[in-house]
DNA sequence: CAGTGGTCTAGACCACCTG
DNA sequence: AGGTGGTCTAGACCACTGC
């Protein structure tokens, strides 16, 4: 069993309540070495990714615990997932209403990335998705991706998941990326998509990504409706 | 050498520009751990730190690569810092315009913790601050802390950073806090002392804070000036 | 194929918490 | 003092990249 199996079953058992529920304890981690038969380096490692999501908490001298939560929050940012909407895993589902596809040279572009320098002549494809959350706009995503690194994109595949397609048709191997939160009042355009006013405050996600071996492939720009995003993050406080 | 060392040995090497500058490559792994004098659990540690901020990163195959930014944000979210203005390493300063000083019980409170029932009748020092950003309104803070675990708290220490006072005279031992961010219309009160409108957008972060042990021990929320307030933030993609 | 980072094994010692 | 998680050592094998 490997990190990954090992967080998958942790997360398993751990919703299936075979550990003390009065406590939240979870057994030393010899125990669980025992228990699953890995070692203690793939069970810290799949230990610390529950941290990171939240589900348990490790307090030296005491032992791991599970976090009771009572989180009503639409999106999640962390290291491992990016941003996802937590509540897909409920049966909330997430439509794409309206998606178009263009192709424009960088000079072109309504932005820009931050880190990295186009050149002008450069081929784009740009995407405009529309995406609701259950009944209700959700968010407006305006896309860019580098025509050299994603050679193909069509109507089909934009109105699914993209990163799905160039994973697993493309073969590209997707590394990091980076992420600008910040919030502004809505214009015209994204407002009427929203169905908002111009003028009400709007949460943008800034996003520039990366392929494994360095170079930028996507960078876009998400309009989330204010009232249903909230962002949930956990942090170690120093 | 240890990890938080060699990390801090490693960002002022970067700095300095002792590594290729024409690729931005780092030696190969067995070439640090020999040029250091660390094993190389001690070394990918430290590295892995330096992804986390965005300041390296790893393609297998390839090496270790120095990332060219230039971010101009002003807040940074991550794992092992939490919230932190990035641009205080430049000189920008923050300062603390005014700080309110109050103890309350907890059904008094103006919002409670999502995650912990509180018992009503349980007393809380409560602090209102107001924050500068060089000469401009900020941030606006409202922030609970649990009497029981923080017994002592007065007005000297509220103008300075609480968790220094925390850490440094009531050796209490941090561990970790949830954060929440969204966006929303802005209030009288808040936006007056923003110098907004009210109706016009805000930036608000809920803090939910815990002691290494894993009790709560702060909560509270932060409503920052929308125009000053990019938050960055690194993720692995999947 | 050689060199790179990614994962894993096995074991040691340290720091912290509780009784 | 004994048990917990936190850090570190030393070494092996795997997966990916570029020549």
């Amino acid at each position: 069993m490997n990190a990954v199996e090992l967080e998958e079953k942790l997360i398993r058992d751990i919703e299936a309540g075979i550990f003390d529920s009065e406590t939240g304890k979870l057994p030393s981690e010899p125990e669980l070495i025992k228990k699953y038969g890995v070692t203690r380096y793939t069970l810290r490692n799949a230990l610390s990714s529950l941290v990171a999501q939240g589900i348990v908490y490790q307090a030296q001298g005491k032992g791991t615990f599970i976090r009771k939560r009572r989180h009503n929050h639409y999106l999640t940012l962390n290291d491992t997932t990016g941003l996802t909407v937590a509540a897909q895993h409920q049966g909330i589902e997430i439509t794409t209403v309206s998606a178009k596809l263009s192709i424009v040279k960088a000079k072109e572009a309504q932005f820009l990335p931050e880190d990295v320098e186009l050149d002008p002549e450069e081929e784009l494809y740009f995407v405009e998705r529309l995406r609701y959350l259950e009944a209700a706009p959700f968010v407006m995503e305006y896309a860019y991706y580098r025509k050299e690194i994603v050679p193909y994109l069509d109507q089909e595949i934009i109105v699914g998941s993209i990163y799905n397609y160039l994973k697993e048709s493309l073969g590209l191997n997707l590394g990091f990326s980076d992420k600008f939160i910040y919030c502004d009042e809505c214009e015209q355009e994204v407002a009427q998509a929203l169905q908002l006013k111009a003028g009400m405050p709007v949460l943008i996600l800034e996003d520039e990504a990366y392929l494994a071996k360095g170079p930028l492939f996507n960078f876009s720009k998400l309009y989330y409706h204010y009232k249903y995003s909230k962002i949930f993050m956990l942090a170690k406080v120093n």
